[in-house]
DNA sequence: ATGGGCACCTGGCTGC
DNA sequence: TGCAGCCAGGTGCCCA
């Protein structure tokens, strides 16, 4: 479920319920995530504030005094802030009991999901420090995109889902951003011009941002446990859109596969 | 360094 | 109805 629109949801609706809270305990139902779930989190969370909720790429960062849990959802993963007393179903893994009398509820049926502890600055653990730079902030834009190109032989599509180039852009919105870029995906990212890298650039921050903008309108302080939230899936032009007419020249959907994903496209209006 | 492929899991759907 | 096969919104890691 969680491409970058939907983690920022998810950060902005949980924030609201955790921040200025302390955590009273912490059950743990199944500590095999994609990495088990460090023994003694529990111990390092109870008894602290926690001080802040952020965002970095599709890693969330749950901040206290004492350090960070880094939380991410994987493909299936859901985190949702529920009465702590609130029945369970399959999945749940993991409960951050709040003083509050509510809790935080991560459920991932695939558990490729994380959860896991860092002390000190939590962007200089492994899974951030290598990270490239946030689709929607200064730093990211045609040009960058262009000069990291340089050389890079792989498919443009390939190249804006690599999280060291640029973060945050996952299967749906990478095929959606390159059909309003008017780019074949199969494009080697070296052969895209800088021209082409800009309309690129501003596609991906307009795709990104217009799916949070409608996460944001569905979800207050839940998070959507079904499918893609709300009123984004109607506004897709080409994914999971196979054999039906293009929304611009009518030409079939092309889907191809790459790099193991499906992958889709107007062969007309992405030459 | 780069690129390609595999791995980790469960669940839902399709077709026989 | 049962079951095999395929597909799924992610990404770290291993190998050539």
């Amino acid at each position: 479920m969680p491409e970058l629109p939907e983690v920022e949801t998810t950060c902005r609706g949980i924030a609201p319920s955790l921040v200025g809270r302390r955590v009273e305990r912490v059950v743990v139902r199944e500590r095999r995530l994609r990495w088990p779930v460090p023994r003694g989190l529990e111990g390092r969370l109870t008894g602290r504030a926690i001080t802040s909720v952020r965002r970095r790429a599709k890693y969330l960062l749950i901040g206290t005094e004492a350090g960070t849990l880094i939380a991410h959802l994987g493909m299936s993963g859901s985190l949702r802030v529920l009465d702590q007393d609130a029945p369970t179903i399959a999945h749940d893994h993991v409960d951050i009991v709040l003083d509050s009398g509510r809790c935080l509820r991560f459920n991932d049926p695939r558990r490729f999901g994380c959860l896991l502890w860092v002390e000190g600055d939590p962007t200089r653990h492994a899974l951030l420090a290598g990270l490239g730079p946030e689709p929607l902030e200064e730093g990211f834009g045609g040009d960058y995109l262009w000069s990291r190109a340089r050389g890079r032989r792989v498919a443009i599509k390939l190249f804006i889902m690599n999280a060291q180039v640029v973060v945050g852009v996952g299967n749906i919105y990478a095929s959606e951003a390159l059909f309003r870029a008017g780019i074949r995906p199969s494009t080697p990212a070296c052969r895209v011009s800088r021209q082409r890298m800009q309309a690129l650039a501003a596609a991906i921050s307009d795709v990104l941002g217009e799916a949070i903008k409608v996460g944001g309108t569905t979800l207050r302080d839940y998070v959507n446990p079904d499918g893609l939230p709300g009123y984004f899936r109607q506004r897709l032009f080409v994914y999971e859109r196979a054999g039906e007419p293009c929304r611009r020249c009518r030409t079939p959907i092309r889907q191809v596969v790459q790099g193991q994903r499906s992958t889709y496209y107007c062969p007309r209006c992405q030459q």
